[in-house]
DNA sequence: AATGACGATGCAAGCGCTTGCAAGAAACTT
DNA sequence: AAGTTTCTTGCAAGCGCTTGCATCGTCATT
């Protein structure tokens, strides 16, 4: 090697054109004539030459890097969403910085400033940015910022997700209708669990049933806190039938401890999770679940941002709905 | 707003300094002089001043960017790994580049090739770049390049992981003490737990047990697996009395369906999963599993990071070691 | 044959920051 | 008081690419 990486003059000068024409043939190969393109392809083959995409990110419009922010990955409901995310953009040319914001607000702030730092082409949040300040930072900042998962009223930008309310709503109307009267709701202390929470709430004694009783209980959620919420159970004062958990890890946990404990699933005691993870339909019982798409939020938001690249208007909230999935378990 | 975004030359002349000075700020503090530093820091508050790490990046020589290639997040046994490292990346003030590359060669090439032209300063990977050419292009391409989980004889750069093979043998001596001695392997198609397989098939051979039998499934593995491979045990010739399996999902999923089915674990059939995932102690019956300790090896990757990047020599191999956990089902 | 129109390429001015070198000021020495 | 050393800061040349504008053939058109 000749001690450094070779440089867009090099194949240039290899292949008998200036920069410029090299350039152009990477970034938009129609419009160099044919003979010359397979010159320089050539050159580029020779040379070992790779784009500095830095270079390129600081010399024109678009640094073609997407920065995904998640509260985690270790056990998140988002992995499917951010797989898929990650796949898309990956294939479209472009980078995915996945920065990891906790519950942390600290966190939040620094990898958006990071973000902004690296002027991204867009900003994917998974979660809500409650912070005020944070949102406006965001709305001034001219970047394209996708938020995911939820569905406010009053986007930062473009929000890509579903009514929290809403499929909480869905799921009392289902347990109604399947002729359960005592529900005991399991909430993860999340904003968006807490929105389903309050839907289930209020649709159920819409719908004549007494208030369901609720348990609060920490994130991230896991199988221990299932188990937790089982034990749990033998604090109220009236038995309830139907467990309705906030995510599907929780469900599980549950079920494990109550067969441990001789109840069986779901004729003493039903349950419902949330998120209709893999393990879902491979547990026994099979959990009745409410499942979101997360490959389509990951569509729809490669659409968003693609519409964005071409300088097209996009709607700001885009809907991708729920559906209960019915399994053994309730 | 100004109408762009401000710049180190904005900040600088509202402190009434030169660019370089408030470069030097930024990077080093400690070399401007405090009066100076306080203006500079009231400018860039004033100006709302986020530096540009593109242009950063390009003048000085480092990237601050970090790629980690990974085979997927939506179900990986790596992601408590991959969790740690970008935590204490970005608390370092690196970003992170995760790039996703499946079980496909083609893939892990472009992701490659993405890192390199984005500069970054190193590549971590997952899994193991089988391919002759890649890794000899990782070598020349003078970047630090750290493989994990793995620990090849000679790795590309830097390795930080354990001994498949050895892990593998680990596990058929305890099994072995244990008494058990009719085992069954339940291997996914990947080079790490294939190593492993033949580890525990050696060792046992060689401790006077029969060769034992083995089952191949496809990766990445998931709870439905076990599930297949616990129908599968109907094909054998002699009922095994524990069943090895490559992953804990694969041992959780073949449980349950042992469970279904009547069959008491461990007492009829005894099972092992590997990776010690969380589920493994949360599940009934808890599952024998193998640790390996994730953040571990995230804290031995920081520590090559941190030396490369104060230009320290390193060990070439960091060998995180495992070790069996013992639980109910086994 | 003269005139456009068009396609292909080169020129050169950035993009926003870092950093080696040098100079001026301030603090010590002797 | 002159000579050193030590701090601070500025100058200016990059880092490697993109892109608007200009140029120059080459064809098609009249």
């Amino acid at each position: 090697m000749a001690g450094r990486n070779p440089r867009l003059d090099d194949v240039a000068a290899m292949a008998g054109v200036s920069a410029a024409t090299v350039s152009r043939y990477l970034n938009s190969p129609e419009v160099v004539a044919a003979a010359t393109g397979a010159r320089i392809r050539e050159a580029i083959e020779k040379t070992g030459y790779v784009q500095n995409l830095t270079a390129t990110a600081l010399a024109g419009s678009r640094s073609r890097l997407i920065a995904a922010l998640v509260p985690d990955i270790a056990k998140s409901i988002f992995n499917d969403t951010v797989e898929a995310m990650i796949d898309e953009l990956s294939s479209d040319g472009n980078s995915v910085m996945l920065a990891l914001t906790g519950a942390d607000n600290n966190r939040l702030t620094r990898e958006i400033n990071m973000a902004l730092g690296r002027r991204v082409d867009a900003i994917i949040l998974t979660g809500i940015v409650s912070d005020e300040e944070m949102r406006q930072r965001l709305r001034s900042a001219g970047t394209t910022v996708i938020e995911t998962w939820g569905l406010p009223d009053d986007p930062i930008d473009v929000a890509v997700g579903f009514s929290h309310r809403a499929a909480g709503e869905e799921m009392a109307r289902f347990l109604r209708q399947r002729g359960y009267r005592r529900p005991h709701l399991v909430v993860p202390r999340s904003t968006r669990s807490e929105r389903r929470a309050d839907g289930f709430a209020t649709r159920w004694v819409h719908d004549g049933g007494a208030a369901p009783t609720r348990l609060e209980v920490n994130v991230p959620s896991h199988f221990g806190q299932g188990r937790l919420a089982y034990r749990g159970l033998s604090d109220l004062a009236e038995q309830p039938d139907v467990v309705v958990c906030g995510s599907d890890w929780i469900a599980q946990g549950l079920i494990v401890e109550a067969q441990a404990a001789g109840i069986r699933v779901p004729d003493q005691l039903a349950v419902t999770g949330f998120g209709n993870l893999r393990l879902a339909g491979d547990m026994r019982p099979t959990i009745t679940s409410m499942d979101v798409d997360g490959a389509r939020i990951a569509r729809e938001v490669m659409r968003v941002l693609r519409a964005r690249a071409a300088g097209q208007e996009i709607e700001r909230r885009i809907d991708v709905g729920f559906r209960v999935i019915a399994r053994e378990s309730a």
